[in-house]
DNA sequence: GGGGGCTATGGGGGG
DNA sequence: CATAGCCCCC
């Protein structure tokens, strides 16, 4: 036997060593899953199979580097040719190569949630749609639903149960909505994340030119983790591939109903159901014993969950040691919770010798870092955010890629819509309106439109050269790789001289950012950077936009050092922490208020809370205050159901051994808060008297009403277009740039 | 066309 | 409380 099948038990074993035919793995928290997951790749592997004929797909692309690090370790160099990666990513890449056989081209655009609701916004106000009924967030949730179950324009708009559904929400026109986004995406070459499964299923559905059998040929091991997450759209697709005449039905799905924590996104419990009718042959093996926590955690988990009723039969046991008890911390209010978390963090650390990087602070909404992060910041205990602004979203970056990707594919609507007129060039709303319209009479893209459009001279020149600047990256990514033109598109938009006139600090950070993102494509380029477990040879722009595209702010492999872990509970799922603080642990909050008033919801808040106190080994503390300010209010909530839910036996009264007379209050209040700019020079208007605009030339010496003194740097532009920079002392940013047209300037000499 | 300031609105989890 | 959108002024 090899050396890595006598690390398993028995069941492990059993797990990895099924061979042929359907299997189901049904995993507690730290009971090895990623293990057996791995292994069994590694034995499919010495078992004659070849890597790229097995598809393991997961959620995350963390989950994936770690399998195919993992994988690595066993087998070495062949890992590389295994199918291993997100749904997402993986699916992108069959898009890529077989984009033509559903109408779209292989250069494709993948947009974010910030793109769909730009376009979505567009449609509902070209609609003449109450925005306050029709709030983007909820149309982009239906569409999003829509797609996930495999619900077509066409089939939405024939739903009775589903125009009913939106009849009775006031939202009749949804079903039009959805058909002219689908539209527009098609139009602008582009698909969402959504798609990327969505058209997926279609390819592989309508089977042209035999596309089916092709991957059904060669993905003939499918691997797939968190089978809990999948939606319908996710399962649809993995019957076509392996559900078919004469297949050998090789898949194998890892899963955890208790750890079913997305119904949110369409997740749904019913696939696991569907599993075991769908595949006759299914054999399923339980992983039971948790080799993570010690017993006190292990019990309070088991406890908990029973308190749910949907759910499998299962039995989760350890043979650790008991460990120490759970601790609690009740706070009075969320700052003192805030301030008791960091310094039982320091306690850890002193008395238990732990380091930064064994401690995560998991909440059940980003919005609640804000505290900790103040209080670790005063302790000097380091942390990172994870979850918030990745840094693909920082506005200079989106604003460096809207240029690569209209050099890739120019039809993308949303990239120019943000760039057309960054950094400013004269094109404004109401160009950009005529830009639209005409668009969408033809049925064009933006890009098509702006050269047929009727416009004036004027914005008729600024069009011309950003269309030139387009062109001219398009044509550096054409015989260059992805670095050399993200370098020149840097400075062919303008966008770093942009950056350097501002003058500012901020400016001088987004300045730092946009050569991050240089530093990033630079190593994308040089690095063998395995991507979805293939060695890239293409350095393009593309497949580099496309790589950055799916990434998420849990990627950041720039987060390196010690550090405490500050993360939502469902950015937690999969890892875990030698100790683990569980905070905000009230009605409202968590469970969160919007789940309340359904038991289904209930029940994935429980699982939540299951997944969130399974991610401790040794010390799990648990944390409420009574009252907290949310929505910019003082509220007072009880203490979160979930904590009557465990044993008193797991429990220590936290509270006996702290009492809030030993924190004194700190004296720096307030050291964080934002100091703006509140000072006004306003002069007196009687002794004011604005020169007339043409006469005032760079060098002189100015009054403004509201900036005070200030002298002419220089002058940009011609005639009705000049723009003067003026230095105003005693005012903070003290450069400002004011059209002379307009401003009120009195020349004192 | 651009920017500042005011008002209204919504407020969860993520690829 | 944060942000988006709007209006008004320059």
């Amino acid at each position: 036997m090899s050396d890595y099948l006598k690390e398993l038990n028995e069941v492990q074993r059993q797990a990895v060593m099924h061979l042929d035919g359907p299997l189901m793995v049904i995993a507690g928290p730290g009971s090895g899953k990623t293990r057996v997951l791995t292994y069994r790749v590694s034995y499919l592997i010495d078992s004659g199979i070849a890597p790229w004929e097995i598809l393991a797909l997961t959620f995350t692309n963390k989950a994936a580097r770690e399998m195919k690090n993992r994988i690595g370790g066993v087998v070495g160099s062949k890992a590389n040719y295994v199918w291993a990666g997100t749904f997402h990513s993986i699916f992108a890449r069959i898009l890529r190569v077989e984009a033509e056989k559903i109408g779209y081209t292989s250069n494709f655009t993948i947009y974010d949630t910030d793109d769909t609701r730009s376009l979505l916004s567009e449609i509902i106000k070209d609609m003449k749609l109450d925005k306050k009924i029709y709030s983007v967030g909820n149309v982009r949730t239906r569409i999003s639903s829509a797609k996930s179950n495999v619900i077509s324009p066409l089939i939405y708009a024939k739903s009775d149960e589903l125009l009913s559904q939106d009849q009775a929400n006031n939202m009749p026109m949804l079903y039009k909505i959805y058909e002219k986004y689908v539209a527009r995406c098609h139009r602008a070459g582009a698909m969402d994340f959504d798609d990327l499964l969505y058209q997926l299923f279609k390819l592989l559905y309508l089977n042209k030119e035999g596309v089916r059998e092709k991957y059904q040929r060669i993905f003939r091991y499918i691997l797939v983790d968190e089978f809990q997450d999948t939606n319908y759209l996710q399962y649809s697709i993995l019957k076509l591939l392996v559900k078919y005449e004469g297949s050998e039905e090789n898949i194998c799905v890892v899963g955890d109903d208790a750890q079913s924590i997305y119904a949110f996104r369409g997740a749904t419990l019913q696939n696991i159901f569907d599993f075991q009718s769908d595949f006759n042959q299914l054999r399923t093996y339980k992983l039971e014993q948790n080799y993570r926590s010690t017993l006190h955690i292990v019990n309070a988990a088991n406890s908990v969950i029973t308190h749910n009723k949907k759910q499998i039969n299962k039995d989760l046991w350890t043979r650790q040691q008991e460990g120490q008890k759970i601790k609690l911390i009740r706070a009075m209010t969320d700052t003192e919770e805030g301030r008791r978390v960091a310094d039982t963090i320091l306690e850890l650390k002193n008395r238990n010798h732990l380091v930064n990087t064994d401690i995560a602070i998991l909440y059940r909404t980003n919005a609640q870092s804000r505290i900790f992060e103040e209080f670790l910041r005063r302790s000097n205990i380091p942390y990172v955010v994870f979850g918030g602004l990745s840094f693909y979203q920082r506005k200079e970056i989106k604003d460096m890629i809207a240029y690569m990707r209209l050099a890739v594919n120019p039809h993308d609507d949303e990239a120019l819509r943000r760039v057309i007129n960054y950094p400013k060039r004269g094109i404004g709303q109401s160009s950009m309106n005529k830009i639209i319209n005409y668009a969408n009479e033809h049925e064009i893209s933006f890009w098509d439109s702006i050269g047929k459009v009727e416009l004036g001279s004027r914005t008729l020149n600024a069009i011309k050269s950003f269309y030139q600047i387009i062109i001219d990256i398009r044509r550096k990514a054409e015989s260059t790789d992805a670095y050399l033109t993200t370098s020149y598109a840097s400075k062919r938009s303008g966008i770093i001289d942009h950056l350097k006139s501002q003058n500012s600090i901020e400016g001088l950070s987004r300045l730092e950012n946009v050569n991050s993102l240089l530093d990033g494509v630079k190593e994308f380029v040089e690095n063998d950077e395995e991507i979805e477990g293939q060695i890239q040879e293409d350095k393009k722009l593309a497949t580099y936009l496309q790589h950055i595209s799916l990434l998420t702010d849990m990627d950041d492999n720039k987060k390196t050092g010690d550090y405490v872990s500050l993360m939502s509970t469902h950015s937690a799922k999969g890892l875990e922490f030698k100790a683990v603080f569980v905070v905000g642990l009230e009605e409202n909050m968590f469970p969160s208020y919007l789940s309340l008033s359904s038991p289904d919801q209930i029940e994935e808040e429980r699982r939540l809370f299951y997944v969130a106190i399974t991610r401790a080994e040794q010390y799990l503390i648990l944390s409420y205050c009574n009252t907290r300010y949310h929505f910019g209010q003082i509220r007072h909530n009880d203490p979160s159901r979930f904590l009557e839910e465990i044993s008193e036996d797991n429990l220590e009264d936290f509270n006996a051994l702290r009492t809030p007379k030993n924190f004194p209050e700190p004296k720096v209040l307030g050291f964080f808060q934002k100091h703006p700019d509140t000072r006004r020079l306003d002069l007196d208007p009687v002794d004011f008297i604005a020169s007339p605009s043409d006469q005032i030339e760079v060098g002189m010496h100015v009054l403004h009403m509201k900036f005070g003194k200030g002298e002419v740097k220089r002058i940009d532009g011609n005639r009705d277009k000049k723009v003067a920079t003026i230095y105003f002392d005693g005012i903070n940013n003290p450069e400002k740039r004011i059209m002379l047209k307009f401003a009120k300037l009195q020349i004192t000499e």
